[in-house]
DNA sequence: AACAACCATTAGCACAGCTAACAATAAGGA
DNA sequence: TCCTTATTGTTAGCTGTGCTAATGGTTGTT
């Protein structure tokens, strides 16, 4: 595809997952946690047990806005700190069982209520689309 | 396709759309608007000027919080708030050709970053994203 | 004319983003 | 070893964004 072409399809896409993004956000507020809160959990779920460093950089934001982040989720027992034994330097942040269970709680709402929207296209487009994501996926990573 | 499948495709695309939007996400540094700013200037630019009911709607925030975000934008000179001739309980906010601009060129970094991804893809699969596409346009519309 | 409904703003709160400054620890060189 | 420097995280203090409750105007209704 020319210059051209792909500018349109980026363009495109990225329209497309601004709204698909904003319709399944309104499921969030079932989980009781703020969006912030509840992106660096999820983030510490998928992502594993990590130091406040690293969780901030994953966020893309400053270290003092991931501490107070993290200050919230732990005072709500979404997730624990603790000093890391090798460098006491470093924290080990990590999500609790908790955390986990509010957080795949509401990717499924959110994963359900995207499902339900796919669920209206015709096969053949299901069919075009779930190869279209495949390569997204690759393209993102 | 059946339900499982479908889940599937949708936890898939959910994931790869928040990496999408994350990714050019830091494009908008250059703008030197906030957020929830250019959020707002994009609906007035796309959708034409409207109340700020309307715009709180679309932005699925409540009236107060737009009201600052608009207060924003005009200090900003980015936007107009004026009363509604025919209902003088209503205000008609629009964006200025400085609030056109500062938003097109955001957006089209944004677009260009993506674009620069797509790249990579071999023809084939950016033929098989740019049908994905056109499907998922439908879908979240 | 009185009352109700609607639209936007103001007040006041909690939280999220930032920079600057600080405290604690680790690493390295004289 | 001791002093210096770098690294890691937190605290302080600011702006901005989200909310609900309350208020001020305007419009519509009876």
């Amino acid at each position: 595809m020319n210059d051209d072409q792909l500018h349109d399809m980026a363009s495109g896409l990225h329209a497309a997952a601004i709204r698909l993004l904003r319709m399944v956000r309104r499921e969030d507020r079932h989980t009781g946690i703020s969006p912030p809160r509840l992106s660096a959990l999820s983030v510490l779920v998928f992502g594993g047990p990590m130091s406040l460093a690293e969780l901030a950089t994953a966020e893309e934001v400053r270290a003092p806005t991931m501490s107070r982040i993290v200050e919230g989720l732990v005072k709500d027992e979404l997730a624990t700190r603790e000093a890391d034994p090798d460098n006491r330097r470093k924290v080990r942040i990590a999500a609790t069982e908790e955390g986990r269970r509010r957080l795949e709680g509401g990717r499924e709402r959110r994963v359900r209520a995207l499902r339900e929207r796919l669920r209206r296209l015709a096969d053949s487009e299901q069919r075009a689309l779930a190869r279209g994501v495949e390569v997204l996926e690759r393209a993102v990573r």
